[in-house]
RNA sequence: GCCGAUGUAGCUCAGCUGGCUAGAGCAGCUGAUUUGUAAUCAGCAGGUCGUGGGUUCGAGUCCCUCCAUCGGCUCCA
């Protein structure tokens, strides 16, 4: 017998050799059929595992994501199965459940699939599913595993299986299909009532270019029909929201071939945004002592020799701008930073006047391969609301929190409250990718540990996501489609000081090297508002709206009225517009509606009689009447509103 | 840059397996209507079917080149 305890600590007897899904099935029949997955001892086993000592038992539902990730990556299972039935002569690699379904990497030989494909193989995949196969899981010998693949020289799997040391190797068999696999599985196919293929797409071999590109085929799959039509739709939803859909519709910006790929131009709409963006980052970095500063657009190639991104980017940037009559080279600018370093060195510093806060929404160009370029969140010329503060040693770490707060007061205000941080450190096999001595990374890794522990940011360590000079802080947020993106960065960086030779005399009036912190809260203008616009859907704050509220005159009698309203909510510096075209009242809300103007103010004879303004909310909801002055208030109440939450 | 898909009017799309002057809705313009909380009616105009080549008696439709877009991969100072 042996003990097994469940997670409210409530504990039983089972024989030994028990399995989870035998245990499920003691406490209830309902319960053993929804039972996806399982851990004991807090390590995830099959539903099948054999259970031989005492110990806590969770079991895992559609509900959890462990519990979805199983069912996932069993449906790979399933799909790696079909694929090897259309495609005999395909080699499988890895098949992993992700956030939201699973995908495949295959080598198809010189096979394709296509969209078209998907059909024929989601109905194969049902069709076998419906046959209810036990996944089972088998112990083998390396010799045995490596012969298996020898025979359809699967040079994946083989080299999979080399890299697996004294490690036991295990393979997951369903009905006639086996695949390598370390586990982690539902307890049959049976579950999986809905399949979708989502999309294919290349992936090179273990994610290296100079390897060979593998066809990869994205799925989801569900333990019910209606979850996966409640799924599309979800993504339908999300569509609406894409940024460069409601960029277009709302006039905020625009691309043209013309002008260059990935070379953003702002419409009036947009570029009276990103004012508002700037003027109010500018406010708070006044209050927290920033100082504005500017530099220009192109920079001497020697700077960025000199700072070491030349070496590091030169030959995947735009060529260098040469003059008509000396040698002289130029780069179109790509950062701000070297720039800055050259500011803070045209004067002599003492300590007593660190730390030096430089700001500057700076525009850098940067060439970026056109398989890249995305809307607003990756293009080719881009602003960052950048700043580099120059500080010394024992003030890094209390300038970074101050910093950290910043982020947080900027994605607070703007109603981000769904982000991950995230320590990104530099790749420790790969040194060459970095410059700076072990000691400076060191310092600089622990600085911001140090700050984002005592700031109880929850984050997560993520290894060759550092800058060549330096560990980084950053902010990730996600789009509408549940893609990631940095936003907010945060960097320690004791590489550039050196290299321009900053100082500043210390209180031995001794030359001291200062540190620099790069940071840039939105990360840049351009991503900032392409995820603002997913966000909110194009339904901006108050404060941030271009349009706060539209008046809306019933007939020709009530123009000149609301002529005078809005000429008062001017006075009031209420960014207010007028329809008053010759259309019905329907369709000049709807147009507000769809232009989602945050207020509507409807004025027909009873609103002229009563002198007031019937309100209604973006959405719908009814207002009530209001009066000029309360129409004010109430908009300014509005907006102050919206700037605090 | 790589893999795959797509590219028809300002926008969203139809145009089957190649066959008469390429269609619709919205937007635009003109006129009528003067309107009460998400589309008033009528008329007009608008397209070298992404580009260049090829196959064919005949190409929006088939093939190739290039360009762009989309979904990924790689990259992201």
């Amino acid at each position: 017998m042996l003990k097994v305890t469940f997670p409210d600590g409530a504990q039983k007897e089972y024989d030994k050799g028990i399995t989870p899904l035998e245990i499920a099935q003691s406490i209830s029949h309902s319960l053993a059929k929804r039972l996806l997955s399982a851990s004991f001892n807090n390590k995830q086993i099959e539903s099948s595992t054999k259970i031989l000592e005492n110990g806590n038992i969770e079991f895992y539902f559609w509900d959890d994501v462990k519990g979805k990730h199983a069912f996932w990556h069993s449906s790979a299972h399933l799909f790696a199965q079909i694929i090897l039935e259309l495609y005999p002569r395909s080699k499988l690699t890895i098949g992993p459940p992700i956030d939201n379904g699973f995908y495949y990497d295959v080598d198809l030989g010189d096979k394709i699939i296509s969209e078209n494909d998907f059909e024929k193989i989601e109905k194969m995949m049902i069709d076998e599913a419906r046959k209810d196969h036990k996944f089972i899981l088998r112990e083998s010998s390396k010799k045995d595993a490596l012969d298996f693949y020898k025979k359809n020289g699967n040079q994946y799997k083989t080299e999979l299986i080399n890299d697996l040391n004294d490690e036991k190797i295990t393979f997951c068999d369903h009905a006639n299909f086996s695949d390598l696999c370390k586990g982690g599985h539902i307890p049959s196919t049976g579950h999986i009532k809905a399949v979708k293929l989502l999309n294919v797409a290349g992936a090179y071999w273990r994610g290296d270019k100079k390897n060979k590109q593998l066809t990869r085929v994205y799925g989801i799959s569900f333990p019910k029909q209606k979850l996966l039509s409640e799924y599309l739709e979800l993504i339908q939803e999300a569509k609406k929201r894409d940024h460069r859909v409601l960029g277009k519709k709302l006039k905020l910006f625009t691309f043209s071939n013309q002008v260059g790929l990935g070379l953003p131009l702002w419409l009036p709409k947009g570029a009276e945004l990103r004012e508002r963006l700037e003027n109010f980052l500018k406010k708070a970095q006044k209050k927290a002592g920033y100082e504005m500063v500017v530099s220009p657009h192109i920079g001497n190639k020697k700077l960025y020799e000199t700072s070491g991104h030349f070496q590091k980017y030169g030959e995947s940037s735009f060529m260098p701008i040469k003059s008509p009559s000396s040698d002289e080279e130029f780069l179109l600018k790509p950062m701000n930073c070297p720039h800055h370093c050259e500011i803070y060195k045209s004067e002599q510093w003492s300590y007593r006047d660190l730390p030096k806060r430089y700001a500057e929404f700076g525009t850098v160009y940067r060439y970026e391969q056109s398989g890249e370029l995305h809307g607003l969140t990756r293009v080719r010329g881009f602003t960052q609301d950048d700043a580099h503060i120059f500080c010394s040693q024992d003030q890094l770490v209390d300038e970074f929190e101050k910093v950290i707060d910043l982020v947080l007061y900027v994605f607070n205000t703007l109603g981000f409250d769904d982000y991950e941080v995230q320590i990104s450190l530099k790749d420790k096999k790969d040194n060459d990718k970095y410059i700076g001595t072990e000691e400076m990374w060191n310092r600089a890794e622990n600085a911001i540990i140090k700050a984002t522990t005592s700031k109880k940011l929850k984050y997560t360590i993520e290894y060759g996501e550092a800058a060549f000079y330096g560990p980084k802080l950053d902010f990730m947020v996600k789009d509408a489609l549940n893609r990631k993106w940095q936003l907010g960065t945060i960097q320690v960086d004791y590489n550039l000081p050196e290299r321009f030779d900053l100082t500043f005399k210390n209180s031995q009036n001794k030359d001291e090297r200062p540190v620099m912190i790069h940071r840039a809260p939105f990360g840049s203008l351009e991503r900032f508002i392409a995820i603002l616009i997913e966000h909110t859907a194009g339904i901006f704050p108050l404060w941030l709206t271009s349009n706060q509220i539209k008046l809306i005159s019933v007939g020709e009698n009530h123009e000149k009225f609301a002529e005078k309203v809005l000429n008062d909510l001017e006075k009031a510096e209420i960014r207010a517009s007028l329809d008053s075209r010759n259309e019905t009242v329907g369709k000049k809300i709807r147009e507000s509606e769809q232009n989602k103007v945050p207020f509507m103010g409807i004025i027909g004879d009873k609103e002229i009689n009563n002198n007031s303004v019937s309100v209604r909310r973006n959405g719908g909801e009814e207002m009530g009447e209001m009066n000029i002055d309360e129409l004010i208030n109430f908009i300014k109440k509005e907006e102050e509103n919206s700037l605090i939450n």
